[in-house]
DNA sequence: AAAAATATGTCAGTACTATTGACATATTTT
DNA sequence: AAAATATGTCAATAGTACTGACATATTTTT
């Protein structure tokens, strides 16, 4: 149990910086940023009995009503066993509409019900608010300077599927 | 089982979109953003049976060496039986090293070994090259812009242990 | 028409990360 | 000596993910 000791040994004392590792400080940002940004959602989902993986099911079923499992499946980058208990709790608390495919029956197109509509309305809104925000007190109200980064950070294939998302929803 | 229909009923159509959330774009590229940005050291972890949340620990402990474990948990936000596992892991493995206070014996200093110093090098090299990358892409190469708009998401709070970092790190 | 492929769903088992609550030990402060 | 603090551990629970196996309905291919 002793894995303690009471001299330094093989120990690195000097903290890693700039010279280590150019981006340091913004990989540091970066991780804090994010958690913030998933925190103000956090707090309202708690009262659903519901999670972040509810969240992102909501989120993009929203923002492409009719998508198929699969497509949620590939964008969510999980399996379908682990969609299925998230799908499963949203459709019966009423959040989340299943219909089957007209040209292809097997298919099930996901759509919002008006609650799930209002839901991810309340998730949204302070996540918005906090990105303005933090976007005028930079002085960025066009949001372009960001906008750029954030996409150039995301890989090609996921770019493909935003492009998607985006050509959907105009 | 049969929550599934053949016809809408309270279904709601239209994507949400600029209107119902200003930055709902944002928001959307955030998230794919973050996934990228995880992505790559996820895929290093696992050659080490290690899991996320190593990576944060020997991250702050690089950051900021000689951190007590109560300061460790502050920043990571969990509780000292989630932080528990993995520290142990981590001192198991090698990656890191305890060290009594001399001034207060009851405190563990939290060190990186040399191998915990060249993993967690190894761990952000992609995520710097990434965000460095990302940066040239869109003519940003100072990073003022992308760097102010993160510092301004964060809660206050959570800006000061920031700044205690940064302080110690220079 | 029969066979193969596809879309979806479910069950079982496992892993990682997190939680709360209870309790133990060593050390420092009061 | 008593109280507070820093750390550590055990047990139980939860959320999210995984793999593998199998089932059903439907569509496509042969």
């Amino acid at each position: 149990m002793k894995a303690d000791a009471e001299s330094p040994g093989d120990v690195v004392a000097s903290p890693i910086g700039t010279a280590d590792i150019p981006q340091i400080a913004n990989i540091e940002l970066l991780f804090f940023a994010y958690r913030a940004f998933t925190g103000d959602p956090d707090r309202i989902l708690t009262r659903f009995g519901f999670g972040r993986a509810h969240h992102r099911a909501l989120f993009f079923v929203s923002r492409r009503p009719g998508m198929t499992v699969a497509e949620l499946i590939t964008i969510l980058g999980i399996t379908k066993q682990s969609l299925s208990r998230v799908l499963r709790q949203l459709i019966q608390s009423g959040h989340i509409r299943q219909i089957t495919g007209r040209s292809d029956r097997r298919q099930r197109h996901l759509y919002p019900t008006k609650a799930g509509h209002e839901l991810i309305l309340e998730l949204s809104q302070p996540q918005s608010r906090r990105i303005a925000d933090a976007l005028h007190a930079c002085g960025l109200a066009d949001s372009e300077a960001v906008s750029c980064f954030m996409q150039a950070m995301i890989d090609a294939d996921d770019r493909k599927l935003l492009d998607a998302i985006a050509t959907a929803t105009g």
